[in-house]
DNA sequence: CCCACCCTTGCACATATTTTCATGCGGCTT
DNA sequence: AAGCCGCATGAAAATATGTGCAAGGGTGGG
């Protein structure tokens, strides 16, 4: 058993790096030398094929990178009056009107993981948020090597039914397999039943130990929650939340929460009940991150989106080409 | 009369970029969302054709950016080695041992061009020699805006036959406009005939303005020239030099030259009497720009890149990977 | 005002790329 | 040792992309 382990260590030390070898040079030929993929089989006695695998191969593991820069004098006008706006430096996914939500939700996402690469570095403690829209990203990620970073799980995952904890491990490893990162889990539900058992639970001293991490990110990463769109989040479809939790959360005027934690639309939290017994850390604790990237798709996380920036928990959005519209249009300020 | 100039000025600065806003747009779209182009075409409204035209352009005007990166644990060994043997940064470029020497000198040139975005930024004076290898070069550059830089026409390029200021103030023009900088032409011939005639003309303040650029320059790209090389390169064939003068090149123990200053194996240029005709830099001159990127491709030009090493004459590298191969092999060290 | 010209567009065709599918090669289990 | 994955490969089919060409629209000159 031991022995084939070994010999398990060996093939990734070795065989794996012939193909990123190949990967590599068939992308100087293809991207560098516009050679056709058949010229370049050719010249790795391979089939046409295998280069368009290799190329493939290629892009999905981040050794070719393809990056869009706008003109300087050309800058986005909805990026710029964002940031004149709202001090937040925005990337504005372009997608149709009329796509689905759906639809938007992946393209914001796909776009998303392709950017998010330039955030990531070495070195560096990321604090993530979980649910559909963090999800829809983790399949798309672009790998880059970094050293000694860190993923951390900013909320519980479990609810009524599961544990959560299959997918939230699953969403979390994706990331920390992409930027070949240590993940942090966090096994508790999203909410505690009972506010009593939170605080008990957050004097263990491995909850201290993570709490401590979230205190000292270097990156925080999260989509929003928006309880009462049409197109309910993630977090509310899988019976995380019951029916007074909802009737609660109403009374007290909340619009979003950011990793299970709520606010209403001036930004504030105090005084939201549920929050007593969310997993999530308190906004003054999300806030020390420097960068808090935040990934919003659709009209409907509008209201939850304005709250957040009003919360000022966002230094970098992320956001479909529709919202921000809205977004800057309505005179809201 | 002025209101249409008006008119075409109200076009250059709406219309244009409007393509400009519709090919950053495909790219997006393109790269980032992984949207065929059938879709993207539904998405601006007009044809595949159309949105294959606007990626061809994003491309070509450097919108869109391709970079190769190779993973840190997999560093080239041949440019490794060259850092470690010469202390220059290698770029080696794959190309097929078998392949003709213009295939060859064609596919770096492309490469290299591809890869001068890293090197060229604003507020730099830039020097450049020219050649076949330059000339190739500046048929495949990739825009980058930049303010306030310089091109600087390193030697003359006037010949026995034409005064060759064509050829140059072209190959010198693709520069400029590609990176949107100023040029400053050097009109002389590539040699003098008479020593004394360039010491009088060096004399002369326009070009005493042109020598004081030369001395404060950022960058300086050049190629490098084999005399006795089987494949004479540009310089060589177009009546620039006389039988005579190879004469004493031989005699001189030259094996190249940059921008028509010829140095011996040794990177010796003391005692090469055709210097004194000659319209390049000094190499004392030279070396004091921090950033020297020299174009190489071809074995047979091995001597003469190893005469260059030895000057002292490079610090970024940018070679084909048989000759790369060939400069690491021998133990010429 | 008309005309020649040039640039852009979309179509149809030519190429290039991706995907599917059948096959074969280890490695591992029984 | 036979049998069974799981994965990699190349041929062929299915898509996607690039390009020559003719038509249309706008522009500048007469």
């Amino acid at each position: 058993m031991i022995d084939k382990e070994f010999l398990a260590t060996i093939d990734v030390d070795e065989a794996v790096p012939g193909k990123t070898r190949d990967a590599l040079r068939a992308a100087h030929l293809y991207y560098m030398q516009d050679l056709t993929m058949d010229a370049i089989a050719q010249e790795l006695h391979t089939s046409r094929s295998s280069v368009s695998r290799l190329l493939s191969h290629a892009r999905a593991s981040g050794l070719v990178e393809i990056s869009i820069h706008s003109p300087l004098d050309l800058p986005s006008r909805i990026e710029h009056e964002i940031l004149e706006r709202f001090a937040v430096q925005a990337h504005v996914i372009p997608v149709p009107d009329h796509a689905s939500d759906v639809d938007r939700l992946d393209r914001v996402a796909l776009s998303a993981a392709r950017i998010l690469g330039r955030f990531i570095d070495s070195n560096l403690t990321v604090g993530l948020a979980w649910g559909s829209t963090m999800g829809a990203m983790s399949r798309h990620l672009v790998p880059k090597a970094t050293h000694n970073s860190e993923i951390v799980q900013l909320n519980g995952a479990g609810n009524l039914r599961t544990t959560g904890i299959v997918y939230a491990s699953e969403l979390l490893r994706r990331f920390g397999d992409a930027f070949g990162a240590r993940v942090q889990q966090f096994p508790v539900p999203a909410f505690f039943d009972d506010p009593a058992t939170k605080q008990a639970f957050w004097r263990e001293r491995s909850t201290q130990r993570l709490l401590d991490l979230q205190g000292r990110l270097d990156l925080a990463l999260f989509g929003i929650g928006s309880p009462f769109a049409e197109v309910p989040s993630h977090v509310y479809q899988g019976g995380y939340l019951e029916r007074p939790d909802y009737e609660g959360l109403s009374r007290d005027g909340a619009v979003g929460d950011v990793a299970t934690v709520f606010y209403r639309a001036d930004g504030s939290t105090d005084g939201i009940s549920l929050n007593e017994r969310a997993t999530g850390p308190d906004f003054a604790v999300l806030r020390r991150a420097p960068r808090r990237i935040c990934v919003v798709s659709g009209r409907a996380k509008l209201a939850s989106l304005r709250g957040a920036l009003a919360a000022g928990l966002i230094t970098d959005l992320i956001v479909d080409e529709g919202t921000a519209r809205v977004l800057v249009e309505t005179q809201a300020g």
